[in-house]
DNA sequence: TTGATTTTAGAATGAACGTTCTATTTGTTG
DNA sequence: CAACAAATAGAACGTTCATTCTAAAATCAA
């Protein structure tokens, strides 16, 4: 990578995790270029230099979380096939406990928001989510090894996102009765004959 | 109510709506009060005369909205008791088929979104929370009489609002194997002994 | 009807915002 | 070093927006 290449992606880089930043606090909509460009440290000009407008870096913004998200996931794969099931939950049960995942969800939500008008966004997050449930459909199909794959696949992301809003609308909920839950839950759906044959 | 009070309350209600359909279409922060007054048939000035301002036009919608969805709860305080589980898991699939429900999704989001940012729509968004979850609590434990009601109240929580989330990063799912799963999951949740007892 | 009060319209205001433009600095290359 | 290209700053522009202000229309009371 030559200095000119490395010094190009060090100011996206900043740019990305300014806005970042700036949309978790005050929304993409109500975060101003003046206050973007302040905290990446340069000119709100010179950001045109990277990106065509703010919806561009908006598209960016939702695409960097939804990969970073969807990388989380593929990890999953190098787990071997007898401790995926444990893994996957104890997995489920650290992204309830890092507070870190809190910021994650603010910006989970503006991007859901964002999705419903702007064709663009969804597409992006349509095109993650595709990428999350195949994945876990394989994991739970061809590593683990159950049947009905894509139902428990299905049962385990409306337990993730159902958690995830159940969290900001009642943020002094008890954290610690929510992972037994998650626990019981994602073992319930990873062990056999669980699930009905009528699904 | 006086002639004054009835005019009153018709322009509120105007309002309201013309605000709840831009809010949807455009966001919060994007609906301008012209298009708002517009859509309410009368000047932007003149909303003026019934809102401090936009925030408070936000925060009515946000607690109509939630009132709304709260209201469908407490009905079922009206059901037999023998009849309150089933109707309570049709009530759950109906929610999922209702087109209109998508529109209140958008909404959600938008809500959700906001009350990170905006103490004030939290607070009512908690208030609306916490009295939904203390009427299902009191369904599910007095009335149908199952043990462990907070417990089962969560994990039905939990997969409302994860089944409304997952529709909105995925909508071309489908919406007959989601209604089998949540029928299922929702049986679950009402039947005795399927939740451990280490919760 | 007349006077008073409320309701309504619509233009005016001032701030904020996304974007563009111009100029300056920095870095690279022959 | 000189000349050119890329990077960067920051002011300027045009627009949009929430809010305010002024005045007109409508309603009501007596």
């Amino acid at each position: 990578m030559t200095g000119a290449e490395k010094r190009r992606t060090a100011r996206i880089s900043q740019i990305l995790d300014a806005a970042a930043l700036c949309f978790v606090e005050m929304g993409f909509h109500r975060a101003g270029m003046a206050k973007i460009a302040a905290r990446a440290k340069m000119s709100p000009g010179h950001i045109y230099h990277y990106f065509e407008s703010k919806e561009a870096i908006i598209a960016a913004i939702v695409d960097r979380e939804s990969a970073k998200a969807a990388e989380r996931f593929a990890e999953l794969d190098a787990v071997d096939s007898n401790e995926l099931a444990s893994v996957m939950t104890e997995r489920a049960i650290q992204s309830i406990e890092e507070k870190t995942d809190i910021l994650q969800s603010a910006l989970n939500m503006e991007m859901l928001a964002e999705c419903q008008r702007n064709p663009e966004i969804a597409c992006i997050i349509q095109r993650h989510d595709k990428y999350i449930r195949d994945q876990l459909t394989h994991l739970i199909g061809n590593k683990i090894g159950l049947d009905l794959a894509e139902a428990r696949t299905d049962m385990m992301m409306v337990q993730f996102s159902g958690l995830a809003n159940r969290l900001l609308r009642n943020p002094d909920m008890d954290l610690s009765s929510m992972i037994a839950l998650m626990r019981q839950t994602m073992q319930s759906i990873l062990t056999p004959d669980t699930i009905g044959d009528h699904v």
